[in-house]
DNA sequence: CCAACTGTGACGGAGCGTCAATGTAT
DNA sequence: CATACATTGACGCTCCGTCACAGTTG
């Protein structure tokens, strides 16, 4: 499973055992010591190959794909959170105009204080 | 001032010239060519020592930085809609509470249909 | 003239990829 | 027996930090 893993990424399957020792890639093992390499993994030797194309040394190689991942995450959430704002001030804005609708048809002669101050909140709100 | 940096990152003033030259800092320069660090590229050049003694290669170093601050720059952005959208809630919480007092107290003769949907709605935001 | 800066060139150690040798299982 | 895997040792190449030398400036 090596050498078609190595074939995958171009590169030497010594340079594949070499990964393996300093703890870049983690392919399965059969039952008798025979390396296995899973798609991502031979995904992950090709980003190493990028990286050390790039100049990178093995550790810096190994702390930029830490690094990546944190960075993804970081940006998934920011995504995830901008998302649930936007979600949460659309719903606010439906809420004010639901409100103000059911009090101007239901409540004909309310003190115009209370409507007033939602309609300032919804300018603000945006 | 190339020597008071390199005493103070305790690094050779060769090292720091190597620095500048692979673009890693980039010290201001006098009227007369002489480097001018300023405590940000000292504390830069701290950082770069602790990277490469962990085995860092310079072109991994730089990689590294600037991942890192692209990092901190998504967890600053996270932490800022975080707050933004607590204080969005909170804000429409206030409002529910104000407006529920205000027709409750403004407007006894009320139908109960918009309280009870505003209440609804505070209950879902939590 | 000395001290500190500038630059360029060279040397030694370490990391890394490849090759070679040897052993084992299919 | 041939093939593919495993491990280990050794060889070049490059990178990087340091030293050495030469030229400028205060």
């Amino acid at each position: 499973m090596i050498s078609i893993a190595a074939d995958l990424a171009e590169m030497h399957p010594q340079t594949l055992r070499m990964y393996e020792r300093r703890g870049l890639v983690h392919p399965r093992r059969t039952a008798k010591n025979t390396r296995l390499y899973s798609l991502a993994d031979v995904e992950r030797l090709r980003r190493i190959q990028e990286l050390t194309d790039l100049g990178l040394n093995l550790a810096g190689v190994e702390r930029v794909l830490r690094l990546e991942t944190e960075l993804t995450a970081a940006l998934d959430q920011v995504e995830a959170l901008r998302r649930e704002l936007a979600e949460v001030t659309a719903r606010i804005r439906d809420e004010v105009r639901v409100a103000e609708r059911s009090l101007r048809h239901d409540l004909v002669p309310v003190r115009s204080t209370a409507v007033i101050r939602i309609d300032r909140r919804d300018k603000r709100g945006q």
